[in-house]
DNA sequence: CTGCCTGTGGAAACCGTTTTCACTTACCGC
DNA sequence: GCGGTAAGTGAAAACGGTTTCCACAGGCAG
């Protein structure tokens, strides 16, 4: 599950930003959809709760959360990317190519695995990574399938 | 190993591509470098092969070979994107930190299984991933211990 | 409540990427 | 080889997302 707009809001005042209405609008728009945003639709929606919200504060706010680890950055392949609220301890989502929905996941010990026989071949030392699977979501399978017919 | 600038070339061909001299030398900067390399650095090293080059040449030609897989798009943090000669039938890339090396890698069971399991555990249909692991590569581990003495 | 200092947002600058369009060149058939 | 043709090229301009600037606003501590 993807943290809440409370929880993401308590662990900015933590680390020592301040929790504005700015910044409670863009965390409001990410902990609402399930969806990964585009920083223009974070603005726009966030636009909807608090009309004065510039683009640059989203900018800088996606930017602050992105740090915090509280938003993960989606990287398309088309260059753009985007934004979805993250999960504690979970580093990984699957995006529906379809709807755009988000669902984090462990990458687990199959990763771990996969890490360990790297580093004992190449002799890399890996400090991070970074895995996104792209597919379609249950209902979107559904909806494919009627409309294909 | 990545794939040598004949090799892609003839691909090139194959595909109904011509083989132009710009193109050579895009090839040329890839098959030759071992890092990934943003446009404009290809296009700086290309220029050095072929004085006339042009930086849309660049951009088209790097998009063609990123189609045809011939070479992959890495994508870093900072939300530029770069380029780096692929390998047959290997999907992935390590990149070291340091230098820049890109070495390729097979996902193996590893991934496969942990594919397996989400689609399993989530119902979602995968259709592709996308896994990038970044470290240091041993000769940098190596110069960094040197040099942090 | 008051002040301070962080945060804000419109406009402009910035920069990587794409489009445009007249010119060039690889490749095919002879 | 040689000429025709369609794909390819590159300089400049357009474009669009992102960042910077700077005067003003508003959280938060005292």
């Amino acid at each position: 599950m993807a943290l809440d707009q409370v929880t993401m809001g308590s662990r900015m005042q933590t680390e020592g930003y301040k929790l504005t209405r700015p910044r409670r609008a863009v965390l409001q728009v990410l902990a609402d959809s399930g969806e990964h945003l585009s920083p223009a639709e974070v603005y726009a929606r966030g636009k909807a709760i608090y009309p004065r919200l510039g683009l640059v504060t989203v900018y800088r706010t996606l930017e602050i959360l992105a740090d915090l680890g509280l938003v993960k950055r989606v990287h398309l392949d088309d260059g753009c990317h985007t934004y979805a609220a993250s999960a504690v301890g979970h580093n990984h989502h699957m995006v529906c190519t379809l709807c755009g929905a988000v669902v984090n996941f462990e990458g687990g010990e199959d990763l771990s695995a996969l890490v360990r026989r790297l580093t004992e071949h190449t002799g890399y030392r890996i400090n991070d990574h970074w895995l996104e699977l792209f597919g379609t979501c249950p209902a979107c399978q559904t909806t494919r399938s009627e409309r294909q017919g």
